[in-house]
RNA sequence: GGCGGCGUACCCAAGUGGCUAAGGGGGAGGUCUGCAAAACCUCUAUUCGUCGGUUCGAUUCCGACCGCCGCCUCCA
């Protein structure tokens, strides 16, 4: 059933500004590479939402019948905490405010990041990749650039010439913005020796205060912040990807020089589409940022007893390039709306086949996730198709339901498995025949609190009309 | 200064040149219930920031304005 209807797949390519159908190079595996954090903080919610938003466009792929092939760096060098030229390595800093090594603080955030993803239920990628172990790779692709002559080597490192680049590429591809518009090392001190603020280091020589540093043909040093997405992505995929996703900020200057000095190496297009997914903003409109300081993380919620799943649903309830604000209410709202569905679970029909009426659920469905990932109208429908079912008493749409998820990542199956092989513990099931005692003796106020404790346990009663009385967990 | 985006009900958020402007949350009322819970039903934007223009017709296209935000420095 899965991608049997040959229904084009429609995303957003940054580099044409428009919508455009999906082919992968390769029929049998899109190749697919996303930035991943750097591991010198915990990634906060925003950077959740992106993670969420990767998830569920492979999990799109996939749901039309692509298989596909994900990489994911982990940065654990080389990003500065000032400007391009100078100032401190973000995860060597970090590591001296927490008296650790580098390794350690990257090791720390990097399982916390990867225990994060876990409880969002984003799969892991094929292959998750630090900086840290691809320096010959990044060495290698350096002296390629070089050798076709769009890097030059001066005492402070080896840049990138983009002078050199602009006279035989477009620059500027993504951000539409010419060299001339960027006001480049206008709000910073860049490199005297470089030839032209727009120039980005490849390679960092002569900074020795830094801890992470390796030997390279022009000295000891250490990469420059762009290098490694290219270095991995082809490294994992080939020269020429099929999809390269990362946050909107990316454009103008980290994917911008991805693609230059890719290009410049291979002479071949780096990228075949260009994926961003908007911010998630604070209440006041205010980006939430690493550097701004205070920003909420999975852990927040959970200790707001929030559902983590909640806010992978919250966040499927906007489309990925439209900024979401971040609102608990909102997120709380999203929590009812997963309890909604794994309330239904309970009564899903798994071993019936789905009612006919289903088959126009899948195709409005289908059709949302394809018009360039339209989760919101995806989610209209699965909540739609609940809902009849409830209303007609007819609850046989459970193959559809589990197709869904398999996009929205609910885990509406584990939820069944779960509640299917529930046991009602012996404590709880004394105060369970304590309170059919009560009700039949019409003992009204006893069985109200009974109720009561069955509830502090985590516990809900729901009684029917026949005087018996079902017994389930309650999410929350 | 340059580039980009946004402004839809109390809140979150889709969407369209013209059928009733999705869906959810919240609120109000109701069905069911001993009371609840769950579920279901009804109601909750004559209107889509403001003002113009194009059009037979605009919330949707164009322009101006107001407001908010992002990027141009690491950032999802």
């Amino acid at each position: 059933m899965k991608g049997s209807s040959l229904r084009p797949f429609f995303i957003y390519n940054s580099l044409s500004r428009s919508v455009e159908e999906f082919t992968p190079l390769d029929r049998d595996c899109v190749t697919y590479y996303s930035c991943g954090p750097t591991v010198y903080l915990r990634q906060h919610l925003g950077n959740m939402r992106s993670y969420i938003f990767v998830d569920t466009l492979k999990r799109a792929l996939a749901f039309n019948g692509m298989r596909v092939r994900h990489v994911m760096n982990i940065t654990d060098v080389g990003h500065m905490t000032s400007d391009a030229d100078g100032g401190e390595d973000k995860v060597e800093k970090t590591a001296r405010v927490e008296g650790r090594s580098p390794q350690e603080v990257a090791s720390f955030y990097t399982k916390l990041f990867l225990s994060d993803l876990k409880e969002l239920n984003v799969e892991t990628p094929d292959v998750v990749c630090a900086a840290s172990d691809h320096i010959a790779d990044m060495i290698a692709l350096i002296k390629r650039i070089l050798e076709r002559g769009f890097a030059y080597v001066v005492r402070s490192g080896v840049y990138f010439d983009v002078e050199k680049y602009r006279g035989e590429n477009r620059v500027g591809r993504l951000s539409r913005q010419s060299l001339d518009e960027q006001h480049a090392g206008q709000r910073l001190e860049h490199a005297p020796d470089k030839k032209s603020p727009h120039d980005f280091a490849l390679w960092v020589l002569n900074q020795p205060t830094h801890l992470m540093q390796w030997d390279s043909p022009w000295g000891r040093g250490y990469p420059g912040w762009h290098i490694e997405c290219s270095a991995m992505a082809m490294r994992y995929l080939g020269e020429t990807i099929d999809v390269h996703s990362g946050g909107i900020d990316h454009i103008p200057i980290h994917h911008e020089n991805e693609i230059a000095q890719s290009e410049s190496a291979t002479g071949k297009p780096f990228v075949r589409y260009f994926v961003h997914n908007a911010f998630l903003v604070g209440m006041e409109g205010a980006k939430i940022s690493k550097s701004a300081g205070k920003f909420p993380v999975l852990e927040d919620l959970v200790e707001a007893h929030v559902n983590p799943l909640a806010f992978r649903l919250f966040c499927l309830g906007a489309k990925y390039r439209s900024e979401l604000v971040f609102n608990i209410d909102a997120v709380r709202a999203a929590e009812r709306n997963l309890y909604y569905l794994y309330g239904f679970t309970a009564n899903a029909r798994p071993e019936e086949e789905d009612s006919p009426w289903t088959q126009a659920y899948r195709e409005r469905f289908h059709e949302a996730i394809n018009d360039d990932l339209n989760t919101p109208e995806a989610l209209a429908v699965v909540l739609e198709m609940v809902n009849k079912a409830y209303r007609e008493g007819d609850h046989r749409v459970w193959g559809a339901l589990r197709e869904f998820d398999s996009v929205l990542g609910l885990r509406l199956a584990e939820q069944l498995e779960y509640l299917s092989k529930l046991k009602v513990p012996a404590d709880i099931q004394a105060l369970v025949e304590q309170r059919a005692q009560a009700r039949r003796d019409k003992d009204f106020r006893r069985s109200d609190e009974l109720r009561t404790q069955l509830r502090a346990r985590g516990w809900e009663a729901k009684d029917h009309r026949d005087g018996t009385s079902e017994y389930v967990p309650r999410w929350n």
